[in-house]
RNA sequence: CGGGAUGUAGCGCAGCUUGGUAGCGCGUCUGGUUCGGGACCAGAAGGCCGCAGGUUCGAAUCCUGUCAUCCCGACCA
């Protein structure tokens, strides 16, 4: 491609809109443009990079048995509605009205579609395991759309279904999609994570998330410095150890004075004891009930968990005038002595002893706090966000964290969306029994942009070379300078013929501005016609991630590309 | 949905307090001189000042409403 023919408007500034990395930098190197909050065009070079992402996926996903298919945007409501999910998907699916009044859905995810097409046409074992992929545009209508593609309201993701006949099969399906993602994403050349991940509301399955490490990703990670365990914090366990002041002797109870101390910290520093001696108490509505829940003051609760253990549909937390009518004192005097509610304790509450925690009236708070002496009995679970410098729960060594982008999740669904849709098949011994499904999901589009937060430096984007819009590019440094431009075309020529991807900046413009452009738009390859270098029959050969430029003889630098783009 | 901020030329911004019919830098176009990391000179095009009402002889500027965009929050007392 030649740069005067390319559509490719790069911005000098960068746009106010944009705050994140990628935002900026795909604006300003002319990849993307908004039509709205959280829906963008992509522009040729995006959407170069948005085909090399989804080709590395169609190969991998057709090498694992997968068969792309293509599935409508628009969905009925009756659809939807047979799933329960018309209503349980709330104000985040985007809902419009035909002529006749008839609704429907735009598509956020396609489990109600794929499992009417599959139950509609296969009735027998025969039929099954089956893998059906699609690569499309999903629409959700995000509370807040933000940081650029990173999340927005439209966007391409690949989606996969698997059907099986038994947990088994799915469970072979599942470590088949494991390492197709491993696959896929190795091929991305990106730097990412497999991490365990909550199941979320369907409970008990199991599923997997992809990350990319970046340090604006939304999601923190915990993983062993010694063995594999990886985990979404969402998910990470937490380990059940004491602590090392548990064998104190127990003092005996006193009720303090702490006026206007609300806060942990607040009240830390007011009776002068570490955060991690205070009972932190939360006051939460499990499906429309009262409970109260308990951890260590310098941890957070993770409320995921928490719904786990309580088994609960909706978790909600109580509001200040709740608070004082069912334990008569506001938030930042609670406390679990004397309390005539069901209370959920994190594991190291057990092991607290001599702790604060607040009287239940207000201005108040207890000091010497025995769980076993003073507390109403309890029930203890993991209920905590674990951290760095927790044990792993494998191996006992110390956790890290790291931030990551969630670009890919692989679940087991189970029999979710077969049970409420009824598909069926019937066994070799005849028995009618339901399908068993999985979903794997990648975000093609987030992909894209984790790319961009992961690799990028002051002059513009580093394109990964799998996934990079051009491999090369090409500069006269002096385009009217005929020795220059022919040597430029003969080269730009040759890459053609090797089927490299390349550009010939055959602009009219400075060198500065060519140069800024390609690193803005950030092609790993740049090769240099310029009057020093040709003196000697060589050219420049520059790597967009490394600082050195190499002289290469004009007459080996295709045969040397070709190499460098080989290994 | 709550809080904050911003909408003026393709991009970045000034002007608004104190109303008088719009300006700067970059980019774009023409001509010329240049030519190895975003050149210089000369000239030019480009704006219903987000939109709708209102006040006024007169509104980018004041008032009301509305829309859009961005940031923070919407859970840890």
């Amino acid at each position: 491609m030649k740069a005067s023919q390319l559509f490719f408007p790069t911005l000098r500034e960068v746009p106010s809109e944009a705050e994140v990395i990628s935002h900026q930098l795909l604006l300003r190197a002319g990849f993307i443009r908004k039509a709205s909050g959280g829906v963008y065009s992509y522009l040729p070079l995006a959407y170069r990079v948005l085909k090399k992402i989804m080709n590395i996926i169609r190969e991998e996903m057709d090498n694992s048995g997968g068969q792309e298919i293509m599935m409508p945007i628009i969905q009925p409501k009756e659809l939807w509605e047979q799933s329960g999910r018309w209503e349980l998907y709330g104000d985040e699916m985007f809902r419009l009205s035909d002529r006749h009044d008839r609704f429907f859905a735009l598509g956020p995810t396609h489990e109600e579609m794929i499992t009417t097409i599959v139950k509609n046409d296969i009735h027998s074992y025969r039929g099954l395991p089956l893998l059906l992929y699609q690569i499309q545009n999903k629409y959700r209508d995000e509370i807040r759309p933000r940081f650029g593609l990173m999340r927005g309201r439209e966007f391409i993701m690949k989606d996969a279904y698997s059907f099986d006949i038994d947990g088994g099969g799915l469970e072979s399906m599942y470590q088949v999609m494991m390492q197709t993602y491993n696959r896929i994403f190795a091929r991305f050349k990106l730097k990412f994570r497999m991490v365990e991940a909550d199941s979320g509301a369907i409970g008990g399955n199991e599923s997997h998330e992809f990350m990319v490490l970046a340090e604006s990703g939304e999601n923190e990670i915990v993983y062993c410095s010694a063995c594999d365990y990886a985990a979404n914090v969402e998910k990470a366990e937490a380990a059940d150890i004491a602590l090392e002041f548990c064998n104190e002797e127990e003092l005996p109870l006193e009720k303090m004075s702490t006026p206007n101390k609300r806060t942990i910290e607040e009240v830390s520093k007011f009776l002068n004891v570490k955060e991690n001696r205070i009972i932190k108490s939360l006051l939460y509505f499990a499906d429309s009930n009262p409970i109260m829940v308990l951890c260590r003051g310098d941890r957070d609760i993770n409320e995921i968990k928490l719904k786990n253990v309580v088994g609960s549909k909706e978790l909600t937390l109580a509001d200040d005038g709740t608070a004082n009518q069912i334990l008569g004192a506001s938030f930042g005097s609670l406390g679990p002595k004397d309390v005539n509610l069901p209370i959920y304790a994190d594991l190291e509450v057990k092991y607290m002893q001599n702790a604060v925690c607040g009287a239940n009236e207000n201005g108040y708070h207890l000091i010497n706090v025995n769980q076993k002496r003073d507390l109403s009995d309890m029930f203890f679970a993991d209920l905590r966000n674990v951290a760095a410098g927790d044990q792993c729960p494998n191996c006992s060594q110390n956790l890290f964290s790291i931030r990551g982008i969630e670009v890919g999740q692989i679940f087991k669904l189970g029999l979710k969306y077969s049970e409420a849709l009824d598909a069926n098949f019937l066994d070799s011994e005849g028995n009618t029994r339901h399908m068993i499904m999985g979903c794997y999901g990648i975000g093609v589009s987030r992909t894209m942009a984790a790319a961009v937060e992961q690799n990028y430096d002051d002059d513009g984007i580093i394109w990964p070379l799998s996934i990079a819009p051009y491999q090369a590019i090409v500069i006269p440094v002096n385009v009217k300078n005929e020795e220059q431009m022919q040597t430029a075309v003969l080269i730009y020529e040759e890459l053609l013929v090797l089927g490299i991807e390349a550009i010939l900046d055959d602009r009219d413009e400075r060198a500065g501005v060519k140069f800024k452009d390609a690193d803005l738009i950030g092609i790993p390859l740049r090769i240099t016609i310029g009057p020093k270098s040709l003196q000697s029959n060589q050219a420049e050969l520059k790597v967009r991630w490394e600082k050195e430029i190499s002289l290469v003889p004009i007459a080996g630098i295709v045969e040397k590309v070709k190499t460098i783009l080989e290994t």
